[in-house]
RNA sequence: UUAACAGACUAUUCCAUCGCUUCGUAUUAUUCGGGGAGGAAAGUCGGGACAGCACAGAGCACCUUACUUCCUAGCGGGAAGGGUUCGUUUUAAACGGAUACAGCAAGUGCCACAGAAAAUAACUACCCUUGUCUUUGGCAGGGGAAAAGGUGAAAAUGUGAGGUAAGAGCUCACACUGUGUAAUGGUAACAUUGCAGAGGGGUAAACCUUAGGGGCUGCAAGAUCAAAUAUACCGGCAAUUUCUGUGAAAACAGAAUAAGGGCUGCUCGCCUGAUGCCGGAGGGUAGAUUGCUAAAGUUGCAUGGCGACAUGUAAUGUAGAUAAAUGAUGGAAGGCCAAUUAAUUGGUUUACAGAAUCCCGCUUAUUGGUCUGUUUUUUUU
RNA sequence: UGUCCGAUGGUGUAAUGGUAGCACUGCAGAUUUUGAUUCUGCCUGUCCAGGUUCGAGCCCUGGUCGGACAA
């Protein structure tokens, strides 16, 4: 499969967003806060992403996107981990949200470790 | 030559792979090709373009600007000059820096503490005179004058002479300040000189006065399309209790009513019931499209101007996202740093910082390099 | 993106341009056999820089930080 992040794939839906903070559940890996919840509703994009890094801990807008970027190219790579397993299933659509926490930025490589263990985290608990 | 400060300019380049966004072509979900952050994109401080609303004209109120001339679409921006002030050299001025720089001589207010008094005056002390007493003087009354009082950030312009009972710009001379007026130079601010009359403490980033400017709100402005849900309104069909009138009847018109049905045969109580269905239509939510990127544009040259800048001409066509793109990995060249060493190795590739309608300014932040100016260290002449 | 407001000891909150005050907290002492209460005293402040003024918490300019509103 192709290693592509449209904007399809990203979540830019006002109501859903809000349905995802209000009733989705939530667990932690540092330096990472994952919300998650699945909704009735037929697509060919299984998966819709959210991610967030707060003002509060980065004032200053470069900082902010590059973590951004960087979670997004890690996301990329990967998220064959949850597509598959999410297929095989094919019932409604998955929202995550994935909001940096930390205080500090972290490399590349570090980042991606943490990613695949939130995705097989993700497989687990919405099995 | 060392260091510091201030100002100006610049803001590494190329290749490969995987992606994001936008435009175009072919064609229907992909291929190919092109574009894709800054000098401050920041702060949102000033001004405009553009848009909606309001609006006959003028005034009040409110806000704002304030030496002169010029530049600019405009500005609280810029250029050149004038005044004031500070510093250096030096005593003639020059050079450099700063400057919210209209008016307290239109009115009102304020000036802590100290001081007699913070500006009208009063008080102490001074002088003349009358009365009285314990008579080189004290006390009381009348008059004169506002110079002396040493505190303060600031004390009624300063010095000298005359004048007087004592004194006072009361008068005079010189000086100072600022006002009016005239001449000369300058477009003007202003400068120099003369004459007249004057002496008014400070404060307008105190109220205020004078002169100029400002309608209000901002692209989340505004425009177009428009699911779902609810529905004022309209039409069609269906349902609908009682009374009255017209009429032979069907029906029509008017008025009133929560009757009516079920649990249950009655009362109480409870449920249902104050129309239903379909269609239209309106405003308009989610959302979509537009506004939206060609512009008071950028660069080069020539001419005019002290300069800001203007004019002419040639070239160029330069981001447009919307829970918000412009990225990641690897390599090479160049720069910088360190080590050995004199051409290798290792590290790093940075500072400030991310477009959100657009433009012109201002302010603030800032690595490395280059240039200019001032001060400074060392060396040579 | 736009509009607007604020900043005073550790905390909350006053102050016409003229010695920065009050309450709580903290510390020390007194009272008490000890502690609490009470009394006395002390420590700790005007967000930063510049300007106007004889003199700024206050007036003006720039910055920093925090907050509110417009969906």
């Amino acid at each position: 499969m192709r290693y592509t992040l449209k904007k399809e794939e990203r979540l830019n839906s006002k109501l859903l967003i809000a349905e995802l903070f209000s009733e989705g559940k939530s667990f932690f890996i540092h330096p990472f806060r994952v919300t998650y919840l699945r909704i009735d509703r037929k697509d060919d994009i299984p998966v819709q992403l959210l991610i967030s890094v707060s003002k509060r801990n980065f004032s200053s807008a470069v900082k902010r996107n590059k973590i951004k970027r960087l979670i997004r190219e890690s996301y990329r790579n990967i998220k064959h981990i949850l597509w598959n397993d999410v297929n095989k299933k094919s019932e409604g659509q998955l929202l995550v949200s994935v909001v940096y926490i930390g205080k500090s930025i972290v490399t590349y490589t570090e980042m991606e470790r943490k990613l695949i263990l939130i995705l097989h985290r993700l497989n687990e608990k919405d099995a």
